[in-house]
DNA sequence: CCAGAAAGTAAAGTAAACTTAACTTTACGT
DNA sequence: ACGTAAAGTTAAGTTTACTTTACTTTCTGG
């Protein structure tokens, strides 16, 4: 699963600690999401979709294997 | 949050068994799923909606508490 | 160059998603 | 009424998302 949280953030003018802090989640989550160490959960992807206004498939594409 | 798998299954003509054979996971994630006792994974989100043929929006009904 | 902010790493712990298994209940055709 | 398939329950175990803490590295402005 790749995401573009990175960019989207950058975008958005957000540090890590901001995000997390709007997201209730620690920077620590945030970091590992950038990194791709690990998926999010659904919750957490339909926040992020509300924080960047966009659509889960514009954060998140998922390649099956 | 909220879902509509179990409509979906039906209009689909699948028997839970079936739809966790699927998506590659066990009956008791299905029937939990349905009713509405965890919330999935991104990655089971984005099956669903593969095997559905719609948006993870039209599955899952999101409201922030 | 250096201070501070932002990003990253590592590790140990908690919470929630998901599995496995064994059993019960409900729905349905014959 | 009975058999069987589908749906549901409970519980104990594993895996993975997420937290917390403490420390290091990179980036940027003065």
């Amino acid at each position: 699963m790749k995401n573009n949280i990175k960019n989207l953030r950058a975008k958005h003018d957000l540090t890590q600690d901001k995000l997390a802090e709007l997201l209730n989640v620690s920077r620590q989550t945030i970091i590992s999401l950038e990194k791709e160490r690990y998926n999010p959960s659904i919750i957490l992807a339909f926040e992020l979709a509300r924080i960047f206004n966009c659509r889960i498939e514009e954060i998140f594409i998922y390649q099956e294997e």
